[in-house]
RNA sequence: GGCUGCGUAGCAAAAUGGUUAUGCAUCGGUUUGCAAAACCGCGUACGCCGGUUCGAUUCCGGCCGCAGCCUCCA
């Protein structure tokens, strides 16, 4: 299979360090706010990628870390007059609940930076001990990053070029501008951990550093993260790793592209982000995924409620198709689809083409289902495990449709009061539950047979109004989904 | 200014040197009491200008436009 890596800006066959074997570290979070929908982007993005490995074969050990101390986690916690620990725990757990919801199965390893101070700070020392970093004159730790004589192949840049483009302003404690903070002192009141350097805090980039050679080794295969994060973060976690080991750091580096707004980035500083607590109120987890997965991982995303409408639409097609068949145990699978579905997801994880065949296949689901066809069964199980490899199409239809609400009555009412209910149904509460869904589309079926179009169609509207739409079948059935 | 990347039909989004992407929307048909769903049919799109080629949306060059990074950000 062939992925995209950033080092080389093109798509190379994939091979693991050890057969059979991928080491992968995702950068995670920072938690002390709520996940936006970029966030959740990489999450479904690694998990999907994650997903495929594991389906192909691979023994896949997952790691993504969880940054929980820097200043903005200090400041915020400051601001509420928390703990900071309290805070970062309460984004964690919501991170983690957006997570389930998404399908984002859990990585195999979370590390903390916070639980990673010990290894953080022998890589420091080693640093240190190499000459690649020292002691600037407030006591903070640097990485001379002009010592680093690779400095930019990941992100394009040349030392030169950097400081032409300065513009952060000058720290004097540093030797250079463009060098980083490896370990920060503590000011008074602020959390900190004990270090040769004295009471502080590990700088942003080297927790990465630490944490991944921590849980995959010195050298391993594949890093990814968001594309704001190749420079400097990425390149600054190659500078410290090699520098420490003096071994090849990552082989592949995926990085995703971004989710906008009206065209721009969506992200915490521009304020335009949309968490995904808020957007879970309005859309379905999956149909977030699903939008997220129909385009390519490195494409731009562009969020809208057109774009998440049409994705639901999209969605219901397939959950449609899913829908009335009885699934069986050990399948028969089609294999021209398995065939096709893998071929796009090795062409570096090409999700909307993958999604493509899961179209196809639900086209000839349904007609086979029209026809009554022999295949049904082994049609609708090849797109139910497709789907899973995406993270979709794994609820039963319906729940998804709505139906699996309480099968009993809420209301104590006689078949008369019923029909005369059926008549004006407006008065109807909202959110009608199973049964009295049913209970109306029973009357409205006896309206049919005595060809009382008027009411049957006056209860059909008014379900509409409820967002519950009823559709008859040939059969002179009828069934019912919630929108 | 430097470095990345992008520009595809009404919208979204892929692949591809000559052959159907796909989804949504629209239109026509089948079906239906009418609908809905489903099925069938319908789209000659590839920023502009040159070049290479028998042939380019696809390769090369220039231009224009957009986004990202160069400061915390997934």
């Amino acid at each position: 299979m062939k992925i995209y890596n950033t080092l080389t800006r093109k798509k190379e066959v994939f091979q693991p360090r050890v057969p059979g074997k991928i080491g992968m570290y995702v950068c995670g979070m920072t938690v002390y706010d709520y996940c936006h929908i970029g966030h959740a982007r990489v999450m479904v993005v690694f998990d999907t990628v994650a997903r495929y490995f594991r389906h192909k074969g691979y023994e896949l050990t997952y790691v993504r870390n969880i940054t929980d101390i820097d200043d903005k986690i200090i400041n915020r916690a400051n601001e509420n007059g928390e703990e900071f620990t309290a805070l970062t725990q309460r984004f964690i757990d919501a991170m983690h609940e957006d997570e389930r919801a998404l399908s984002v199965l859990p990585p195999d390893v979370e590390p903390k930076a916070t639980q990673s101070i010990p290894a953080i700070i022998a890589m420091i020392a080693t640093l240190i001990n190499k000459g690649l970093a020292y002691v600037g004159t407030n006591g903070d730790v640097f990485y001379s990053v002009s010592k680093f004589t690779s400095y930019g192949k990941l992100s394009g840049k040349n030392l030169a070029d950097l400081q032409a483009g300065e513009r952060v302003d000058v720290d004097q404690a540093k030797q250079d501008p463009l060098d980083f903070v490896l370990w920060k002192m503590a000011k008074p009141g602020e959390p900190s951990w004990n270090s040769p350097w004295g009471q502080g805090r590990p700088g942003w980039h080297i927790e990465c550093s630490a944490m991944s050679t921590c849980c995959l080794g010195n050298h391993f295969d594949i890093h990814g993260g968001g594309m704001d994060l190749q420079f400097p973060h990425h390149e600054n976690e190659i500078a410290q790793s090699e520098g420490a080991t003096g071994e090849t750091f990552v082989n592949v580096w995926m990085h995703n592209g971004f989710v906008r707004v009206d065209n721009e980035k969506m992200s915490k500083s521009l304020g335009n982000f949309f968490t995904l607590k808020d957007v879970r109120v309005k859309y379905k987890p999956e149909v977030i995924r699903f939008f997220i997965l129909q385009s390519h991982y490195r494409s731009p995303l562009n969020y809208s409620d057109q774009q998440l409408n049409e994705a639901k639409t999209a969605l219901e097609r397939l959950y449609t198709a899913l829908d009335d068949v009885l699934f069986l145990e050990d399948s028969e699978q089609i294999v021209e689809y398995q065939e096709r579905f893998n071929e796009a997801m090795n062409d570096d994880f090409n999700t909307p083409v993958a999604i493509s065949v899961l179209f196809d296949l639900a086209t000839e689901l349904n007609i086979a289902k029209t026809n009554k066809s022999q295949n049904i069964i082994e049609l609708a199980s090849t797109l139910r495990n497709l789907g899973d490899l995406l993270g979709i199409l794994q609820l039963d239809s319906n729940s998804w449709f709505g139906r699996n609400d309480r099968l009993e009555s809420s209301y104590e009412m006689t078949d008369e009061d019923w029909n005369e209910l059926a008549k004006d149904i407006s008065k109807v509460p909202k959110d009608l539950p199973f049964y009295e869904i049913e209970k109306l589309k029973q009357i409205r079926l006896d309206a049919k047979r005595s060809k009382n179009w008027a009411l049957a169609d006056q209860i059909r509207d008014e379900l509409k109004q409820q967002g519950i739409i009823l559709e008859d079948r040939p059969d002179g059935t009828t069934s019912w989904r919630r929108e």
